[in-house]
RNA sequence: GGGGUGUUAGCUCAGCUGGUUAGAGCGCCGGCCUGUCACGCCGGAGGUCACGGGUUCAAGUCCCGCACAUCCCGCCA
């Protein structure tokens, strides 16, 4: 049947292409088999291409000797058909179509190949457990929703180095064979068969090599860059994944945020999603302070409020207690779980204890008037109406109290927010986007008794921090800023230091000995004395940008092949062992 | 590393306080059907109840372990 076909294409239309206009053509379509209606006179096949769905119909008295193919093909079976674009008859159109009010009468019909039945509907709306599917990726991939991801990614991967072009930046890959460094998650390893006992590392961002491009004198860089970090998965993480990585000269952190900015409305603009621009910057211990954590989720309020002042003396010692040991007493009021039973509400507690706290208190406030509480016995009349009115608690209203340090009390509390914001099917439409600046630079690192980078030791410190580095190093801000979607961090970035200088003092208030500091980051400092220019940059997560935009759950319904959460690829069954030759020539010997 | 939830037919699930031959819908196979589009009607096949132990006269059901999946904490500069 091919014969008629010219070279490039084994048909004259896709099956999303036909529309009333093309009545009458003599058309030739191939694709899969997608449903058969068989009346037994007449059949009626719904093809599938990547483009849509055209019905095309088998009826002895126009198909003739090809009939018999429409009775014996099955779902997913691939054909190619030649017939006649027509009209549907008058009443039979489907208008959930965009090709419904045509169909193809078929005149020759040939099975390119025939299918297996699948383990699964190729449809959308199915409910199929997601290991099946990755089981069978390449069938997932045929329905139409999971193709949509993959080509809602390739349209903003495509704005975005648009925009980037646009604006003269110089895309460039970097090695993804590296070298590991001490900072930041655990790196994937690859040995080198060529060094015996030597590894490469695979990166977990391009950071100190678009710094040195930069030193490089190339001033605007781009890479859509593959990453790769060896922790624990989430919905939100894969061991591989992507980031839009940037890196710019000459540049304040204000620059690097209105260039983003603007690419970024770029892309928006191409996946048609609306959003007011300039975005809105906040600084980060203000993000702690009304939400609780450092990536807000600000489509909806139910902010954190600190109530240490007012329940500070009341005779409830857990609160009295927290406050005497240095911690708080903050609290969000949740408009419409007032009436909640108490069983409901102690489940509550789960999320509480998931988050390091031991209990949490409450306050139900029931549309009949009622005041229900373990607590409220506690207070002065005084100091409960102070409460009442801080919280503006009224009739249906919880509110909800965590009494702990503060980064226990704000990572229960955001938490319990994003709980029961899907509890009460708060609204959350549409997206929101802000920026979340000026991060502390150190952290303490509890467990290994060490200051560390709060974002990574490239970090520049604020200017007018430069004289505490080692003696108040919580104190120090830093010029970093991350960019916040729908209560995701969606990307991050720095300016960086440029100093030789500086870097060695930041290194070492981290722990780093001299010698680790040659060893492992000599070429950057040592680079950095070489007239490094002004830099900084930010990196964007690709995947968890797409997620959003298309309104999943996870990444991986944005990546073409995920991992699932041990890391492992059902499909293809990856990791495996490898021969012992293979272990031999790597020099790799197994516990 | 820790916690929650789940695992029964190809898929999605039901299966009560343990009790005869483990069910349903969809899919699949066969038959009928010339205007369907989740076509319809009739019939049929299809099960190591994830896996390994234990309790019991008797286990899909109870207990212990384990694997896998998923969500969360830790971790992820």
């Amino acid at each position: 049947m091919s014969d008629f076909l010219n070279n490039y294409s084994m048909h004259t239309h896709t099956c999303g292409q036909l529309t009333a206009a093309d009545a009458g053509a003599s058309v030739v379509l191939t694709g899969w088999v997608n449903h058969r209606r068989d009346h037994g006179g007449l059949i009626f096949i719904d093809l599938r291409d990547r483009d849509g769905f055209t019905q095309i119909v088998f009826d002895p008295d126009d198909t003739g000797e090809h009939f018999l193919l429409g009775e014996t093909v099955r779902p997913e079976w691939v054909i190619q058909i030649e017939g006649i674009v027509r009209l549907r008859p008058a009443d039979t159109a489907n208008r959930n179509l965009p090709t419904g009010e045509i169909e193809v009468i078929v005149k020759k019909a040939a099975v390119l190949n025939s299918s297996k039945t699948p383990p699964f509907l190729i449809e959308d709306g199915i409910e199929t457990d997601e290991l099946t599917r990755l089981k069978w990726r390449y069938l997932d991939i045929r329905r139409p929703e999971v193709l949509a991801a993959l080509r809602l990614r390739a349209t903003v991967t495509r704005a975005l180095r648009d925009a980037l072009d646009e604006r003269g930046f110089i895309e460039i890959e970097t090695p993804i064979l590296g070298k590991s460094t001490p900072e930041g998650a655990r790196d994937f390893i690859v040995p080198s068969r060529l060094n015996a006992g030597k590894f490469y590392a695979l990166p977990q961002s391009p950071q100190l090599l678009k710094q040195l491009l930069m030193i490089g004198g190339v001033e605007r860089y781009y890479q859509v860059a593959r990453c790769f970090r060896d922790e624990d998965l989430r919905a939100d993480r894969q061991p591989e994944f992507t980031q839009i990585d940037v890196e710019m000269s000459f540049v304040t952190e204000d620059d690097v945020m209105t260039m983003m900015e603007d690419v970024i409305a770029h892309v928006f603009g191409k996946v048609e999603v609306d959003h007011s621009f300039p975005l809105q910057r906040m600084q980060y211990a203000e993000a702690m302070e009304r939400f609780g954590c450092d990536r807000p989720d600000t489509r909806f309020g139910m902010e954190l409020h600190d109530l240490s002042n007012i329940v500070r003396d009341s005779g409830f010692k857990v609160f009295a207690g927290a406050i005497e040991a240095g911690g708080v007493v903050k609290a969000i009021n949740c408009k419409g779980a007032g009436d909640w039973s108490r069983g409901e509400i102690d489940k509550l507690g789960v999320i509480a204890a998931d988050n390091g706290a031991k209990g949490m208190a409450w306050i139900a406030f029931t549309s009949s008037g009622e005041e229900k509480s373990p607590i409220i016995k506690f207070f002065s009349d005084e100091a409960y109406a102070v409460l009442k009115e801080e919280m503006q608690a009224e009739p249906g209203d919880l509110v909800l109290f965590a009494a702990d340090k503060p980064a226990v009390a704000n990572a229960v509390l955001s938490a319990v927010r994003l709980h029961m914001a899907e509890a009460l099917d708060i609204p959350r439409e549409g997206h929101r986007l802000l920026w979340i600046v000026n991060f502390p630079l150190f952290k303490y690192d509890e467990k290994e008794e060490r200051y560390a980078a709060e974002h990574h030791p490239f970090t520049r410190v604020r200017d007018e921090d430069l004289d505490r580095i080692e003696d108040e190093p919580l104190s120090c801000g830093s010029y970093s800023y991350d960019l916040v979607m729908d209560g995701f961090e969606i990307g991050g970035g720095t300016i960086r230091i440029h100093t030789p200088e500086l870097q060695e003092r930041v290194l070492r208030r981290i722990g780093h000995s001299d010698e680790e500091i040659k060893e492992q980051f000599g070429f950057l400092v040592q680079a950095l004395g070489f007239g490094a220019p002004p830099h900084g940059g930010i990196a964007l997560g690709l995947d968890r940008l797409i997620m959003l935009l298309g309104g999943y759950d996870s990444i991986r319904d944005v990546i073409a092949f995920p991992k699932t959460s041990s890391g492992s690829d059902p499909m293809s069954e990856a990791p495996a062992p490898v021969s012992s030759r293979q272990l031999k020539e790597a020099n790799i010997r197994l516990a």
